[in-house]
DNA sequence: AAAGATTGACTGAATGTTCAGTCTAGAAAC
DNA sequence: GTTTCTAGACTGAACATTCAGTCAATCTTT
């Protein structure tokens, strides 16, 4: 019978299983602690190979990183691009960076930010994934201020200043969420920062119900 | 039996001399990539005298990172207390983590944070001292803000709510500030943390020219 | 259509390096 | 003269990367 790595094999679905894989790891032991070997391990195949996709280990890393970030954003980007109004958008987009999502994507853990921050401060590599990623992310807010106030749904603010302000916010709030700390729950944050948005785009916000469609793991 | 009771402090001297060595090459190399003989040729003396002061890498990193945190509260705090007003204190706690201070004091660096943050994720001890760490800082700014309160410097707010907030939103300008993000300077960092504060709190602030007299030395 | 040639995917067993921690013994302090 | 402090040499394990191929397909040539 067939063992392990049944699958047809072409090589980028081998990539791919390596970066899951890979991503998988990072979450588990941190970025610098990853072996290739556990990778290999996850991924069902031997350490050679995985060298043999990927050049050096750092690349690999590197490479997970970037395909992590960009699925998170893009799924992200395409679940807001259904809202219809610019403070529902807003409020997804707090939550997406709040709430803990059912969907197991390993990506998506929070510690991974932890991670990339620790990274970028030493790797250019990795620094210049984290600008890019952080340019697009404060983008997309401001751009998302400018549409509210378009509509006539925010007050005047500045979209660039705003855009900083929320986006640190939420950065340090995920940092505790990350850590699980026994003050800041998810849901704690995502109140807290709803409330800070609501107030300083001049619309009005009260504490719905959306926990409990974001329950699971 | 060790006393290092009777002895002037020489042991004491050497354990210090190196947590500042090894605050030194974390932040350089990162937390995981220290290496015992980086801090040991830091510190001018050999990879064996490290292990003898701390039994293990573990607990020499461990404790320069306590002793780091220490520290820098403990000036911190002194040099709030030299303030009169309330405002005044916040706003010198605001400028504390953003603006670069010139004292060459490794352990104040940011990036410690990146690497705190990071390992806590993996490292129950090193957790502990970020969440104590953490708690004492959020207790700091509610108690600040409950003295303005009864000053009637500051309007009402939750000073629980408050220091989370701040602190959150401080904590995501240092990782900007700290990767020297280009759109998020440590001046535009701490002018929009005191507008944010100064709105929040009901008080009036405009950009002074604090800038100035924390330049070089 | 069979025999060979070519290539991409893959592997197990080295190789070589890097390091945390140990050992031994000498120097200094008391 | 015993205890404390210090360093040079060493050990053993962990680990990234290399190497020398194997295997199974596609493509060529006949």
């Amino acid at each position: 019978m067939r063992q392990q790595a049944d699958i047809p094999g072409t090589a980028d679905q081998r990539r791919e299983q390596m970066l899951r894989a890979a991503l998988e790891v990072m979450a588990e032991r941190g970025y610098p602690e990853t072996r290739i070997a556990d990778v290999a391990e996850r991924a069902g195949t031997s350490p050679a190979l995985v060298i043999y996709y990927f050049k050096t280990k750092d690349q690999l890393l590197t490479e997970a990183i970037r395909f992590a970030e960009d699925n998170w954003y893009a799924t992200g980007t395409s679940r807001l691009a259904r809202i219809a109004t610019a403070a529902g958008r807003l409020e997804e987009l707090v939550a997406m960076s709040c709430l803990p999502e059912a969907d197991a994507d390993p990506a998506s853990s929070w510690v991974h930010w932890l991670d990339l921050w620790a990274q970028s401060a030493r790797h250019p590599e990795v620094a210049g994934v984290r600008q890019k990623f952080d340019e697009r992310w404060r983008e997309t807010i401001s751009s998302l201020v400018l549409e509210g106030q378009e509509a006539g749904e925010f007050g005047p603010v500045d979209p660039a200043d705003f855009a900083v302000v929320l986006s640190a916010l939420l950065d340090g709030l995920a940092v505790q969420i990350a850590l699980g700390d026994t003050v800041v729950s998810p849901g704690r944050a995502f109140e807290l920062s709803m409330r800070f948005v609501a107030k300083e785009l001049g619309f009005d916000w009260t504490p719905a119900d959306r926990k409990e469609h974001r329950a699971g793991r």
